[in-house]
DNA sequence: TGCTCTCTGCCACAGCCCAT
DNA sequence: ATGGGCTGTGGCAGAGAGCA
């Protein structure tokens, strides 16, 4: 049986959407909580800013030709995938021939994927073969554009044949994740494309050089890195063969640290608020409650985040109910979903 | 009631402070 | 100088809620 399963669209016709992939704090659940604010307080934007961007899934939302979406993440695999879905503004011709090329791929022999990630994250006959068909992204992709779709692609695939929990910090004693990897080609609308930037940067430097009406801001709450929990697609995304070590085989992180993750998250936030040049300012950050363990408590608390809003503009917060996951060792009550909403006028 | 989805529990260890 | 206590960060291995 395939496992694991997609609680959002199943792809359709040898596609697969933007939104079908396994991501930590992903807010596909919350679009229309997030739409319906944005309805009520900004008025005719033009552009709007993803600036954790994720998969993508929320500036993905207001993608329009007549508004401009900026995406940002840090993390490469997600740079490639939002240039695959939101910056590429025209079809890739062969692009379908050459995922049929990479799916009829036959390998049986060890590559630097398969020896380190074989039998453990994946069955080594599919480690072998995603070793085998991302070396052969770098041979067959004769763009950029084309690359990031081909690299996309895999990343998606990979995915649904991780013998995981959805993320990379371990994968399960049991493999049982058998089903060949296969390659899907991304459904793309070019057409909203045109006028789209996507970025790779740490989000407090881009704050410094872009001007959006609206900002929408989702980083990371509690001390979890997600370059921990992506590090292998990561690692499969820049093809760079780095060494890795541990059990989880996990490679040098050191350079894809979030600042919201750590102590000095609030300072963080700080600087990037100051520098946001924007109309509208609007901020996910969840009310966790106190968990057993300190590391998964929000980072920064209420009344700093209010603090620095209200010194942007006038603050208004949403709240809606959300049964936050937890693995049941943990206080769950008064978990909510907010939105932090700010009028700039400043 | 079994399946699917999602992030926490807990241990290790480094670094710092402070008492002895 | 030594070592106990405390805090922060890194790392491994799933557990349990919610839903069909």
């Amino acid at each position: 049986m395939d496992k694991p399963y997609f609680h959002f669209s199943k792809a359709q016709n040898n596609t697969f959407q933007l939104q079908n992939r396994r991501y930590l704090g992903n807010k596909y659940k919350l679009l229309g909580f997030i739409e319906d604010i944005v309805a009520e307080k900004c008025n005719g934007i033009k552009s709007f800013c993803d600036i954790f961007a994720g998969t993508g899934v929320v500036g993905e939302r207001f993608n329009k030709p007549e508004i401009k979406i900026i995406s940002n993440d840090f993390l490469f695999t997600n740079y490639v995938c939002l240039k695959a879905f939101l910056g590429t503004s025209s079809p890739i011709q062969n692009v379908t021939d050459k995922i049929d090329i990479l799916n009829s791929l036959k390998t049986a022999q060890d590559n630097y994927f398969s020896k380190y990630f074989g039998n453990t994250y994946f069955s080594l006959e599919n480690a072998r073969k995603i070793g085998a068909i991302r070396g052969e992204i770098e041979r067959i992709a004769e763009t950029e554009e084309e690359k990031n779709i081909l690299i996309c692609s895999l990343i998606y695939a990979v995915d649904k044949v991780a013998n995981t929990v959805g993320h990379y910090d371990a994968f399960r004693k049991d493999l049982d994740m058998l089903q060949p990897v296969k390659l899907l080609a991304p459904n793309i609308d070019h057409l909203n494309n045109g006028n789209n930037d996507i970025y790779k940067e740490d989000a407090n430097i881009l704050i410094r050089k872009i001007v959006c009406d609206v900002l929408y801001i989702d980083p990371p709450y509690n001390s979890r890195q997600y370059s921990d929990a992506y590090h292998l697609l990561e690692n499969l995304a820049e093809w760079k063969k780095p060494n890795v070590e541990g059990v989880a085989k996990k490679m040098d992180r050191s350079h894809i640290k979030s600042s919201y993750c750590l102590k000095n998250a609030t300072q963080a936030f700080e600087d990037l608020i100051k520098n946001a040049n924007c109309k509208h300012i609007l901020l996910s950050y969840n009310n966790t409650g106190d968990s057993k363990d300190g590391r998964s408590n929000a980072r920064i608390n209420d009344n700093d985040i209010l603090r620095i809003l209200k010194n942007k503009g006038e603050v208004e917060i949403f709240e809606r109910d959300y049964k936050a996951f937890t693995a049941g060792k943990s206080n769950g009550d008064g978990n909510a979903e907010r939105i932090f909403y700010c009028n700039v006028t400043k």
